[in-house]
DNA sequence: TCCTTTATGCTAAATTTTTAACATATCCTC
DNA sequence: GAGGATATGTTAAAAATTTAGCATAAAGGA
């Protein structure tokens, strides 16, 4: 029923899929740019080929080169990140992790942003009731 | 300053380590026991012991079995990993994450939480302020 | 005590991942 | 229309990861 794919991806192969999802999209060299301890290009577009054959992403012809993008939405792939770091780092409890963000330093959560949560906590509230 | 250390774990390895955080410590059976497509049991100490040796655990011995955990402390892995996923896939931004963990099924967030949830907003503005 | 069970240590092999190198096509500019 | 810059395709080798298998030690029960 689900994917019998994932067996996991490998190092390099992560950093890619990382990159694509930051990025959105982007092309070999795009891909290449951003990485760490950066490989080859040919190196990169191998990969490349080797996600796309196992369905991780996908490509688009534009013009003469390839721009890839993965083929699971970044939402869906959000909501797996966000069960898979809750599982392992907070207890499967949500609400220890938005503390953890709260005052994580690099959240830099400005008035604004806390009215904002506060507002989406109030809507939650009545919608659960 | 930091760590050199960190050009990445092979998929095995982070299999192993997210069991490792998600418990605490463990005994290499125990980690063979939760992995997903588990290896040999062979394989796992194998695995256990290079990580010990790029200092990702350490061991201590207990009776006649090795107890494994991460060198590096929960808090700070927790950290590590909020600031990658925020970068992947929230454009930075805490508050988006909160927000998708508000509505994150799996969440699983009882009155009681959004409650908690409110006043710990309620301090962050007043600290920050 | 002896045997079984449950441990770890270690090494070499199998497999997977990652890389380099060469071949070819398109576009653009002069 | 020739040359250079920038693409991709493909294959085989190199490197890293992952595995199996054998050797050894301690603990516990018959």
């Amino acid at each position: 029923m689900a994917k019998p794919l994932d067996k996991g991806l490998s190092r390099r192969e992560r950093q890619i899929m990382d990159i694509l999802y930051r990025r959105g999209r982007a092309t070999s060299s795009e891909v290449l740019a951003e990485m760490p301890d950066p490989p080859t290009y040919s190196a990169v577009r191998a990969m490349l080929r080797l996600l796309e054959e196992k369905k991780h992403v996908a490509h688009e012809e534009e013009g003469l080169r390839y721009v890839y993008r993965p083929t699971v939405s970044r939402e869906q792939a959000r909501k797996s990140a966000l069960k898979h770091l809750l599982g392992t780092f907070f207890d499967g409890s949500a609400t220890q992790a938005v503390a953890a963000l709260l005052d994580l330093p690099d959240a830099n959560l400005s008035p604004r942003d806390l009215d904002r949560l506060a507002r989406l906590i109030d809507q939650a509230r009545k919608e659960g009731r």
